[in-house]
Parts: structure tokens; C-alpha cells; sequence
DNA sequence: TGATATAATGCACACGTGTGCAAACCCGGG
DNA sequence: CCCGGGTTTGCACACGTGTGCATTATATCA
């Protein structure tokens, strides 16, 4: 067994004990049938009973491929980042990569270090997991000449591919259900200004809805910022409307919260006199009272098919630039058919 | 400016354009006192123009330091995790640190296959964050002969270093802050049965408690498993003793929250008829109905202090092998005194 | 001016692994 | 016994960087 001494045993202190050249250690090590079998598994033997592990570094350096990839995200404290990242991982691991982790925290010089540090690294490939779009620093990536797969972010170029989840389909099913239960009077909470995120799910309800000869006036529009606070101020500017929504989606889970909680303030039962729609599926969604109907994306999935992508172009594979995955709609309790007595306010 | 030229250019290159040799450059851009000044600045210009980036794998293979480090997590989807985590990355970018993330999600396996990457991958050290107690794994990372340091898992060893946050401190705050409310019944609902964790804040309690003569008897203790279904159990069951206790320690807030929804059946309210008190100070710790009152462990400052003090023994220091953060009591609406009707049905 | 100390540079090797090419070996057939 | 062909092995170089030591160029002093 292992000798348990700390330092590192090499293919030439294998090549001296079994009284041959580092060259043919390599091999054998490699399993090359260039080597007599007989001494493939001496040498084999040998290096088990040393000890050996190869170095990743050396080898890294003569074969200029590292079997690392550099995974730079805005922050790894959002829980939806960190299931992606879940999900390149594993996926990494299972096919012998390893993952260098670049928090960059949406700080220009920040994003600096890490580009500066995965280029020194030598990585082979880079994933991006940012919410921001046009990420400033994704031009001096695509210098290193390395391919680059963008998470929920699309995007072109030569080395750039994504892998997203469709927003429009997302609306789209919120719509859809909406309408089954009878609501003709919606209205949206958008995020942040800059997610084009939520004017994508905003316009794939509206098609919904279309189909059906709805809309969704502007007036129904209210700004949020993807954060309970704004998700509180949205529901009350609504429900100043009049006539006001029956139901209201939200452009994402914490937003749906913020309305909930507001929404009770005012004295509104949820979903008796309102009905809310969330998005993404937090852990906390079905959790709050009553457990928030929402759009699920599969944010393990995102990350394994992100990751798959980035081995395929590894292995020389080209074709496919832009993988986008379907969302499925959760329902639970936040929604029911409107009151007649809000139809009949109209 | 970067000739956009995708291949690398390395120190010899930069010696044939400059006309001196390549150790000169070397030492030139190490900014080493044995290059004339004059061409210290002369190659550091041409190292600019050419786009030059230093190779990490190189440097790594002759330095045997590979400024990069193993950080081996059970599970980068939970928030509390990922938070440490940032603390870690974040400090380890400052310092000129790369991280290199193993989610190891607990398989034995794929332990195995973390601990076989980062000694292929020559990482200077090796954090390990996991809810765990005496990883199977950790002698054999040991073996490496490289620093360890273990994040809210004591334990001990030559090469062994750990930073954490006092269970025992945190128990007796909540101890004292009920004992201050008015309670003397108070119980208690434990984590899961392997969680030493559980046992310390369960132990801190009971010293607070006892210096008022105040105990909690085993009949007042109930098994959790740290999620929401043991916190609905542990409460079901606490509520069925007489005399049952009027305040509530929870192993963490995921408990808290489900003994508060199976309270909320029952028909008691929180905290008129009884009072709550969770741990983790997760983010919906402030978003359910009441707001629950907690202690709260900085996460991002434990990864800091962790990364921190792999940073000194890179470094070379040694001395301190165990640090500990000291938590702090969340007053949130989930607590008051004991009403009085509770105190007369004794 | 010549000897000597000092500053600046280059040579050569090292780190651990992979690989093209030549050399050595073995085996069988003529 | 010798030669051809196949199998097995070793030599030598490469990858990009760092560094001890020798060497050269320059400055200083007698």
C-alpha cells in the first residue's frame, strides 16, 4: 500500500524501481499497446504499490488541456445560481473535469481577476451563469479562443453557446392557465428595468392571452424589481386600478411574495378575492400561505445540459448553439376562478 | 494593445522579440532587482504589447505551489452552504487564490473521486464545509501533507485546522432571552440524531436555564430531523404533554417553520400562546407570519475567517488551530411572555 | 592604467509528463 | 546461419517557467 510519505512519487521514481525508462511508464500508464503486456502490468503494479497519482499540472502542460473549466457566476449566495452550479458540477466530475468556482460578484474589477486568473489556469472551456445580460467582460473571454457556454443568457458569437429556459413558453402556460379558471382581467409585476427576462414571460402571456381576443393594457403594468419590496409596491399600484386584475402574475417568486404579504395587508384573501402567479420555483414557494402557484424551470438540468454542451465541444463537436429547455407550470394553491363579485364590479 | 492572436506567447517569445534571453525576462517580469532598470521597463512594455499572460500550469509544475485550493462541499444548493462558500471565494480572489469547488453531495465515491482531483490538481490546501460530522474521507485527505480546514467540524489532527461558530453560545442565548421573557417551560425540538450541533445548543440552553434553577426535562425534548416534517412532529408532539412547555428552542429555522405551520392548525397562535425560537437565520426566517426569532451565524464571515486562515498557513504561520465566531440572537415577533392563562393551567 | 568589486546577463538544468523516431530485441522462415 | 519483419524499449526533445552558477560588461578605486 502507500507509503504514506507526503511527497509526490513520479513516473521516473516508478521508471528506477522497475528498472525501466520513464518513457515506458507513461505508456503503460496510459495503457498503450505499444508496451509488452507482461510489463504493462508490473509497471501497473508498481505504481499502485508507490502510491502514484499523476500530476495534472505537468500533464496539463505538454497536452495544453487541463480538464478544467472555469464557472463564473455574478453571485453563488442566489439559490437558483447555486443549483445550476449543482448541476455543472456533478456533471464535470462524472467526466473527470473539475470546476474552478469565480464569484465575481458583478464588480467590473472583480470580473477582471477572473478572466486574468482562468486565463492563467489555462481552462478549457468557460460557463457563464450571470442574470445580468451583455456582461460587459464576455468579449475579453471569447479572445481566449476557448469555447464559452452562457446560462440563461443568450447571446452570439463565434466561441459563445447557451442554454436557457424559454420565457415566452413560460408566459405562455401562466396564460393558458389563467384563462382556463375564467380570468379575463390580468396584470403583470415586472422585474428589474434591465431583465429582458421578464419582458419575455410578459409577452408570452400577452400571445396567450391573444388567442383568446385578452390583453393586458399597460395601466395593468406595474414596475417591480424582482425583490419582495417591489413585488409589494406593484400589488398596491393594481390594486388601485380600476377596474383593477382578477389575477396577477409576477415576475418572479420573491415579487409574488412581496404582493401576498401586501395583498393581506390591505385585506384581500388570496385566492378568493386575488389570484397570483409566481416564477421559478423557489424552495419558498410552497411554503408561504397559501402555497404559491408558479413556473418551474429545472435548474439542475440547466446546468448538467450546460455542462454536457461544453464536453461535447470539447470533444470536437460543433452544430448545436443554443439549447433551450421547456419550464412546466406548478400548480398549487394561489389561484382559483374569480369571484363573480369582482366580475360584476366591472 | 493584444495582438488578438488566440495562442499563448509565452516567455521565450517575448526574449526573441526583446533580444535577451529568456531567464532575463523572467526575472524582468518578477520585477527582480538583477534586471537593469532600463530593461526591466523595456521587457515589461513588450510583455504588455504582446498580449503576454504568465502560464499558472508552468509556474505550478517548478513552484510546486499552484495558487488554487479544494474546497469539498456536501451540497452547494444549500443557501447556508453557499454563503460560506462565497466568503471563501471571494477572500481567496483577493488574495491572488483560485478555487477549485467539489460537491461531493455525500456519495462515497464520488468523495473519492474529489480527493483523487485535487491531488492531481496540486492544491495548496483543502477547505472542507460540510454539515457532516467526522467525514470518512478526512484521514485521507490528511495524507496529503497539505493543510485542512474544516468549517463547522471540529476535529483534530497534525494537518488539521478548524473555524466555526459556537453552538454552545447560542444556546445560551436563547436561554437567557426566554428566561427574560418570563418562560420556565421551555422545550425543545432536536435536529437530526447524527448533528452534535444539535446536542451543543441544546446544552447551551439548559446551562443558561439552569442558573435561574430552571430545567428542561427530557419529556420536553423532542426528535426533529431538521427539516420542516420534524418540526411539525416535534411541535405535535410537545403540544400533547400537560403541562406543556410555553416556549420552543428549534434546532434551526427550517424546524421553527414547520412547527409554526402545524402550531397554526392546531389553533395556537405564535407568539400569543406560544412562543418560537429558530437558528441559521435563513433568508424566510423574516418573510413567514410572525417573523421568527433566531440566532444568526455569519456565514460569510465564517468562510473568510476559513480562508483566512489558510492564508496564514500557506504562509507559513502556525499556532492558532481553532477559531471560533461567536453568533447573535435575531429579535424578530415569534417570542413574548408567556400569557397567563398557559402559567395558571400548570 | 590595471586590478578588483559590482552589476547585468546568459547558460544549463529542473519540474513531471507525453511522444516521434531510432535502436534493440525477438521470432520465424528461407 | 542470416535476414526480414514485427514487437518492445529507450533516447531525446517538448511544454513554460524559475533559479544557481558562471560569465561578461560596467563601475570603482588604487
Amino acid at each position: 500500500m502507500g507509503s504514506g510519505s507526503s511527497s509526490h512519487v513520479s513516473i521516473k521514481d516508478i521508471a528506477r524501481i522497475a528498472g525501466v525508462s520513464h518513457s515506458t511508464v507513461s505508456r503503460a500508464l496510459a495503457d498503450s499497446p505499444l508496451v509488452a503486456p507482461a510489463t504493462k502490468r508490473r509497471i501497473q503494479r508498481i505504481a499502485r504499490e508507490m502510491g502514484y497519482t499523476p500530476s495534472a499540472i505537468a500533464r496539463g502542460l505538454v497536452t495544453r488541456r487541463t480538464a478544467t473549466i472555469g464557472l463564473v457566476v455574478t453571485t453563488i449566495a442566489d439559490p437558483f445560481i447555486a443549483e445550476v452550479v449543482q448541476g455543472i458540477e456533478e456533471t464535470a466530475l462524472d467526466n473527470g473535469y473539475s470546476v474552478i468556482l469565480c464569484d465575481c460578484n458583478a464588480e467590473p474589477e472583480r470580473e477582471l481577476t477572473c478572466v486574468r486568473t482562468l486565463r492563467e489556469k489555462w481552462v478549457d472551456a468557460i460557463i457563464v451563469t450571470s442574470s445580468r445580460v451583455g456582461s460587459l467582460y464576455v468579449p475579453l473571454l471569447e479572445e481566449l479562443g476557448i469555447p464559452i457556454v452562457l446560462v440563461n443568457n443568450q447571446r452570439t458569437g463565434e466561441y459563445v453557446y447557451s442554454v436557457r429556459t424559454d420565457n415566452l413558453e413560460g408566459g405562455r402556460l401562466v396564460g393558458e392557465y389563467l384563462l382556463s379558471l375564467g380570468h379575463r382581467r390580468i396584470g403583470y409585476i415586472t422585474g428589474p428595468p434591465s431583465a429582458s427576462s421578464s419582458r419575455e414571460r410578459l409577452e408570452g402571456c400577452r400571445t396567450a392571452l391573444q388567442e383568446q381576443g385578452v390583453d393586458i393594457p399597460e395601466e395593468w403594468i406595474a414596475p417591480g424589481d424582482g425583490r419582495i419590496a417591489g413585488g409589494a409596491s406593484g400589488i398596491r399600484y393594481l390594486l388601485e386600478r380600476s377596474p383593477r386584475p382578477t389575477a396577477v402574475f409576477c415576475y418572479n417568486d420573491m415579487t409574488a411574495i412581496g404582493a401576498l404579504q401586501a395583498a393581506r395587508e390591505i385585506g384581500l384573501r388570496v385566492p378568493a378575492d386575488l389570484s397570483l402567479v409566481g416564477y421559478d420555483d423557489i424552495t419558498f414557494a410552497a411554503l408561504v400561505d397559501p402555497p404559491l402557484t408558479t413556473v418551474a424551470q429545472d435548474r439542475y438540468m440547466l446546468g448538467r445540459q450546460a455542462m454536457e454542451l461544453t464536453l461535447s465541444l470539447l470533444d470536437g463537436q460543433e452544430g448545436v448553439h443554443d439549447i433551450v429547455l421547456r419550464p412546466s407550470l406548478i400548480k398549487r394553491d394561489s389561484c382559483a376562478p374569480p369571484s363573480y363579485r369582482e366580475e360584476g364590479e366591472m
